[in-house]
DNA sequence: CACTCGTGGGA
DNA sequence: TTCCCAAGAGT
């Protein structure tokens, strides 16, 4: 059995490669155009551990209303947190504004050509580092990430679980990563792992590498990589209290800056704790004279917890009322909040209780 | 090193 | 329905 051979994957992404919208297609022989290093260090930031399909939106959303890195570096915190609403992993939002500032002011405004550069910035790790310098620079990086995991995990039959697997895993992308045309063979990699290499069924029939892949003709290609066992998913408990006015408007607070949904706007409500103490009435702020509480909670699953919240909705007893750290979302406002998703889940619960429809 | 940190879609 | 997962980073 050979070692895979770079050419073969070249060639495959030569007729194959995936348009996407910041992505420069593979040019004919002896040519190379380089894309745009701030598209696709903004793919790399929105792609990380999400969708191909989940992120093309955003993509066009943030580039038309941020077409350079001066741009966001420009632009206000705040208003990059609504616009990655539900996108998820939010601490990504406030890096890439921190690794747009410090671009600017550490770099002149352009980014560093090198993974040891890239590596030092905010929300850049090291697959992102090496990615970018690949594609946007097309230095010869080793470039893992999930799906070269699974790639390399499959061509050498790597029998050990990950994550213990990486450091082997790197070896192997190590020996495969060519000298010639690295940006390319990187996308190329993700291309294979995203349509032909893929986690369930494999169409190894399809791949340039089949030959020299040790688990193409297995009857178990989808076992690998082998993954250590996964830990249950506990769940917690929370009441929320959605607040209206007459006029539809509902009550909002922003998250702490740090830590789950940080800086995410939200409903005020409990912690969320283990028990399901219902502490609801003692919690909820004097605004309201009545309150009805919904008959079914609102259920939100996250990566490490499940989340069930139930849910108080109420009309305030006064119009504009001041409430500390709080305000009032219009109607026409909410949409572009910085609400999570768990957030709008709660907000359409709570709909049918809005006045004025 | 192990844990935290979201979401929507597919099987 | 339930589970798994998708171009990981920070601590």
């Amino acid at each position: 059995m050979s070692t895979p051979d770079p050419k073969l994957l070249l060639a495959w992404y030569d007729s194959h490669a995936r348009t996407l919208p910041w992505r420069v297609p593979p040019q004919p022989a002896g040519r190379r155009v380089l894309p745009d290093p701030y598209r696709v260090w903004l793919s790399e930031i929105m792609l990380q551990q999400t969708t191909v399909a989940a992120v093309k939106g955003y993509f066009d959303d943030f580039t038309r209303r941020w077409p350079s890195l001066a741009d966001l570096a420009a632009a206000d915190l705040d208003d990059v947190l609504r616009a990655w609403a539900g996108l998820g992993y939010y601490s990504r939002a406030r890096n890439l504004k921190a690794c747009a500032n410090a671009v600017v002011a550490d770099h002149g405004g352009a980014f560093p050509d090198n993974e040891t550069e890239l590596r030092k910035l905010p929300g850049i790790g090291a697959y992102t580092a090496a990615a970018i310098a690949a594609i946007a620079f097309d230095r010869p990086a080793v470039v893992v990430d999930g799906n070269v995991e699974r790639v390399v995990s499959r061509l050498f039959r790597l029998t050990e679980p990950l994550p213990g697997s990486r450091p082997l895993i790197r070896e192997k992308a190590t020996l495969v990563t060519p000298n010639h045309r690295p940006g390319d063979f990187a996308q190329a990699m993700m291309d294979l792992g995203a349509t032909i290499c893929t986690p369930r069924k494999p169409v190894c029939g399809l791949c340039p590498w089949e030959k020299s892949c040790l688990v193409a003709h297995d009857a178990d290609v989808a076992q690998f990589p082998r993954k250590a066992p996964k830990t249950a998913r506990p769940t917690r408990h929370g009441t929320v209290f959605v607040v209206f006015q007459a006029d539809g408007s509902v009550l909002l607070r922003k998250r702490p800056e740090k830590g789950l949904l940080g800086g995410m706007a939200e409903v005020p409500g409990t912690e969320w704790t283990a028990q399901s103490a219902d502490h609801a009435e003692k919690f909820a702020p004097f605004i309201c004279t009545k309150w009805t509480k919904l008959n079914r909670p609102v259920e939100h699953t996250f990566t490490h917890f499940h989340l069930v919240l139930s849910v108080w909705t109420g009309v305030a007893d006064h119009a504009n009322q001041t409430i500390d750290k709080h305000w009032w979302s219009s109607r026409e406002a909410v949409a572009g909040e910085a609400l999570p998703t768990v957030m709008r889940k709660v907000l359409k619960a709570a709909e049918p209780h809005r006045p004025g429809l």
